[in-house]
DNA sequence: TCTTATTTGTAAGAATATCTTTCATATGAA
DNA sequence: TTCATATGAAAGATATTCTTACAAATAAGA
């Protein structure tokens, strides 16, 4: 494309628009600029392009025989235009959301609220991601992403969704009558641990014990994890969040706990974000400041 | 057409003249801006449509999958918008130059000349309306008229393309032995006049002539009246400069003459004038130049 | 591996284009 | 004529667009 034989663009607009409306102030109108700025602007073509496109007529304008073809010929080019945006953005709309999430953050947190988000913005769809790796935010692929962080790591300011207690927690069948004075006392009962992950052991070094001994450390999918320590398989080190119902009820027994450990945070793709992301991030932010709220209020 | 939901037209097309290079800088040099401008325009766009159409790879650019829809239609809207003005311009140097004069100022001045123009620019085709009658000039129409006055009557500037003396003129033969020492002597001789003229009437009462009896006057076009002045038809009142070989040679007789009173004036369409015209106005001002100095040599 | 050349990314201020305001001019209708 | 309506023109205000200057990333070559 010769870009420097064009004429600038803008006239080109105003032009059409005088064209389609017949009027100086119409096209102003329509251009949400005034009859002036339409004016000067046909002029401008016209000097360009040595032509008279436009000429006065009585109390009203009237185009020349080379303004009506050229109008033509400017319209088609514009509709095409206007066509290739709204295809891009009916596209846009329309697309999934793309999320990913840990799968434990995703089957405790996440979808006991999504339905909330899908009664809101029925058009909205989503793509739930669930899995520990940590995966690139790109262009095209994944948009947002909740990831763990524990607060000694945060170091940079990040938007958080979720800040929790975290707590190594068992059912109390599991635990019978023992006591549990110690994390050291933890070392002979039965992990369960996220796939691809060192929270286990993370854990006991950070509370200072020495293993001298393996762990019996059982790796999964966190949201079987959940399902598995419930059913009292194991014990596991996890958001007291997941698990706030049942420690109420005395389903579940908190053996150690660190307060506002794990901060759950939002990461979103680079570049523009979709009106459609940012309508879920704001829904996301809405969720977290209700959570922080009835905690307040508890 | 609706245009507020279109994004700026100068950012869609940096992002064409992207698409079409694959690089900032090569779109720049294309556009004749840098490539920093580039890179705003096309961000600009981008959190315009919220949409991420160009990403960074490696040391270059790659388009998205959006983006190249985009590019695609964009391109040939542009392409249209594009073919359309050329389209324009190029009837616009084909059409030829509508020009008006007097009959008389035709045949006598423009007619001897127009070859060196047409030899000159032999792509700009000449049309020549020539008539007494005062034709409006518009845009489609007439873009050139030449125009007479007599200095009395010019009060704005103008552009004169011949300043000419005003003589009353005859063939020897018409006028055989007679003296001529008064206007009023003319009074008896037949005279020639432009079609829907007043110039006889008109120079009898400048010179102070009561008429007392009608002039013989025959009305016919100003090309006619010049041969059959020359022929011994009539007197005829015109510009020396018609005749300015046959008054050096003898062959026509001055009998009255006026300085410098004839102004032969350019009357231009309003609005911009096409590239040929101007060229064709260029042309007839150095012919005038040319008259000038020759006059001003003899 | 380290440098170098090349390209994109960012931000501040300069340059340019665009718009509004205001008044003037032209025209058709009451 | 006078009024209502529309375009035309010029000056100053506003907004956009561009350049400059530097930073960051990367691939190729020493």
């Amino acid at each position: 494309m010769n870009w420097s034989g064009l004429p600038p663009l803008n006239s080109l607009r105003a032009f059409v628009a005088v064209a389609e409306t017949g009027s100086y102030i119409k096209a102003g109108a329509v251009l949400n600029v005034t009859h002036a700025a339409v004016g000067q602007q046909v002029r401008t073509l016209e000097e360009r392009l040595s032509v008279s496109l436009v000429v006065r007529e009585g109390r009203g304008i009237r185009l020349t025989k080379e303004g009506m073809a050229l109008a033509r010929d400017l319209e088609s080019g514009f509709s095409i235009i206007h066509r290739g945006v709204e295809n891009l953005m009916e596209s846009s709309v329309t697309h999934p959301v793309q999320l990913s999430t840990s799968p434990a953050f995703a089957t405790e947190w996440l979808m006991p609220r999504i339905q909330d988000f899908q009664s809101k913005y029925p058009d909205i769809p989503l793509m739930l991601n669930p899995t520990s790796k940590v995966v690139e935010l790109k262009p095209g692929g994944i948009e947002i992403a909740i990831r763990y962080q524990d607060k000694r790591k945060v170091t940079s300011p990040v938007t958080p969704v979720l800040i929790s207690d975290m707590v190594v927690i068992a059912a109390p069948s599991l635990i019978g009558g023992q006591e549990i004075n110690h994390p050291a006392t933890l070392t002979g009962l039965p992990w369960l641990q996220e796939l691809g992950t060192n929270e286990v052991t993370d854990w006991f070094s950070h509370r200072g014990v020495k293993l001298d001994r393996p762990l019996m450390i059982s790796q999964m999918p966190g949201n079987l994890i959940m399902q598995a320590v419930r059913r009292g398989d194991g014990v596991t080190y996890t958001a007291r969040a997941f698990f706030e119902a049942e420690i109420q009820s005395g389903e579940m027994k908190v053996l150690f706990s660190e307060p506002a450990f794990g901060i759950y945070y939002i990461v979103t793709s680079p570049g523009p974000l979709r009106a459609s992301v940012k309508v879920f991030l704001n829904w996301l932010k809405e969720q977290s400041s209700i959570d922080s709220s009835s905690t307040l209020d508890s």
